[in-house]
DNA sequence: CATCGGATGCGTAACGTTGTACGAAGTCTG
DNA sequence: CAGACTTCGTACAACGTTACGCATCCGATG
């Protein structure tokens, strides 16, 4: 049932309809090499005619390059990580790449297979916010393809890195809350194991305590598991039945916060009276929550820009010295606390 | 400073170093022909030697295949797309394929790119969300990539398409606020022009007010320009200016009805004692939102995987006969009603 | 013992594009 | 008006992979 004419339309056809070479169409499309204007319009004519549209894999393979990079997180349907693709999309876009979707859904497994297992060619290159690779695991890597790591920090590797000084946002969180005038404050968010962002925050968290002569107390944390609403409210509903006192609760991300409030408000606790909440991201969500989410988030758009310039710098010179970019975050104060 | 080794490592260094022909390496990778244990070992040893990986252009260029499908849809960082991004590059990598988004961000021409734009070979074939294609605008589509419609259905054109009734839909939402003895229900989330969803559920909306001998009130409807938060914020408030009497709101999105009671408790109102709030769509922040979100939601999953099953039978068979798939829809029962 | 045939492997030719080296005009300059 | 330079086009050879048609080797069979 194959139609008479040669299966796919090409250059060649085109060419041959106006009556020039190949080359010459391919340089009427890349404005390569000047094409005089008689023929220019011939061949516009005859790509119209046809319908010509070039063959991406074909163009590709010779010009080593996709247009496209890979976006690589746990999940896509986590608020913060749709604004993220939301956005890298777009700036994507504006400097003519395409956004591949890759979810490791925090596997491990699935995390090795973005640095590895990509095939040559894809991606152009990679933009990838990890959950639980170590330094170790990095430095193994042997594929090439470029790549910017984005908010966990790989102590001392060598790689290209946007991301916030998470320490210090958790300290101003935690000290937000002090200067509210709370004392007890739960922590909510906390992982196990990974060198990543959890333990840079406890990190602060105990710091802010720590210069406000506010001891710390244990039984005033509590590790979740992942980052979801489910989480906060769980966590949040572990602290209450540990019947340990507190009048403030900083969470690791808006989710856990959104989820504690959850909680709280089920409880029949007013918040930010009886408890004082804030969170981490600033998503769009907690604008409507209720209350309101008063939340320390790092500047995004900085995030992305600077992901994505970094990235296109690196995939143009491989040998660029490795940046790392810390970008400034703020509280977005609201009226949960 | 280039390596004095071959710039790229390929097949043929590969065959080279396993002394065997390209031919076999390939074989032994594709496993299209059988290769006898003893060269197997030794191409795979080579390979491992070599670090060698495929090059995805020219394998595609040979294949006329990509292993990449689009989904194309107005916002990735609204809720509902963003678990409709999550499903479908999970579901999409159990099938082989990865997924390339592309954000039209409501634009017609984007739209229309989306269509007719995308270069032959970039991606396998396209799962598009549209706002506001009319199927005058289908018919006329050049590009022959295969395609899946989602949502909205193009009426009378010939299409592969996924959705729900909406009209039934929305009957079934008013119905719940009926059951539940309100009689003066407004509509929040129409929009003008689009031969979209918004029509089908104002007319599925004022179905269920007919059959209960509820008279239309137009003061009661109020259209929004997009289906954020705020649209819902400032459509509720709208309604509550206009002074007229309420006792339920419809909402076309989880979205609106989130914004819409922000507006409420803003207002001092409480719900759903002085007014109950049904949305659409079942996103996760419903259930979270103060109170729990009713919802009326189409069954996801199955979308996702229908979508996903036609667009892979498409791409095997373009001839195949158009089928339309209509996924059933239910009502989640929460604190809002 | 000659021949057949299954099992393996190889050489070659695409897939559709673009860069390079070259040629054939036309245009300027002294 | 000769030479040199510019302008525009062309032919050819890759880019790295896989499908196709053959060639070869081996044991088995008549």
């Amino acid at each position: 049932m194959r139609s008479s004419r040669p299966s796919q339309i090409g250059v060649r056809e085109v060419a041959n309809l106006a009556r020039v070479s190949p080359t010459t169409v391919s340089n009427v499309l890349s404005g390569n090499r000047p094409v005089s204007a008689t023929t220019r319009e011939r061949v516009r004519w005859a790509i119209e005619e046809l319908d010509y549209r070039p063959n991406h894999s074909a163009r590709n393979l010779r010009l080593q390059r996709s247009g496209i990079i890979a976006l690589a997180l746990p999940e896509v349907r986590v608020p913060y990580f749709a604004e993220l693709v939301h956005d890298l999309v777009r700036a994507a876009r504006d400097r003519g790449y395409r956004v591949l979707v890759e979810q490791t859904e925090g596997r491990t497994e699935s995390e090795h297979a973005v640095m590895h297992g990509l095939d040559r060619g894809m991606v152009d290159g990679i933009i990838f916010s990890p959950l639980g690779i170590t330094r170790e695991t990095f430095e193994r890597r042997r594929g090439s393809t470029p790549i910017v790591l984005l908010g966990e920090r790989i102590l001392g590797a060598d790689v290209d890195y946007v991301g916030t000084d998470n320490v210090a946002a958790a300290a101003d969180a935690t000290a937000h809350l002090i200067a509210r005038g709370r004392r007890r404050i739960a922590a909510i968010g906390d992982q196990r194991g990974t060198g990543g962002t959890g333990p840079q925050r406890t990190r602060g968290y105990r710091r802010a305590l720590r210069r406000a002569g506010i001891p710390y107390d244990a039984r005033l944390t509590v590790r979740t598991a992942t980052y979801h609403h489910s989480d906060g409210a769980e966590a949040m509903a572990e602290l209450l039945d540990r019947g340990v006192e507190l009048d403030a609760v900083y969470c690791y991300t808006d989710l856990l916060a959104i989820g504690a409030m959850h909680t709280l408000r089920s409880r029949g606790l007013r918040i930010p009276d009886d408890v004082a909440v804030i969170g981490t991201d600033d998503i769009d969500e907690g604008r409507y929550a209720a209350p309101p989410l008063t939340t320390v988030t790092p500047d995004k758009a900085a995030i992305t820009t600077s992901a994505l310039d970094l990235l296109i710098r690196r995939i143009a010179d491989p040998e660029a010295p490795v940046r790392q970019v810390l970008v400034p975050h703020t509280i977005e104060v609201r009226d949960s606390t």
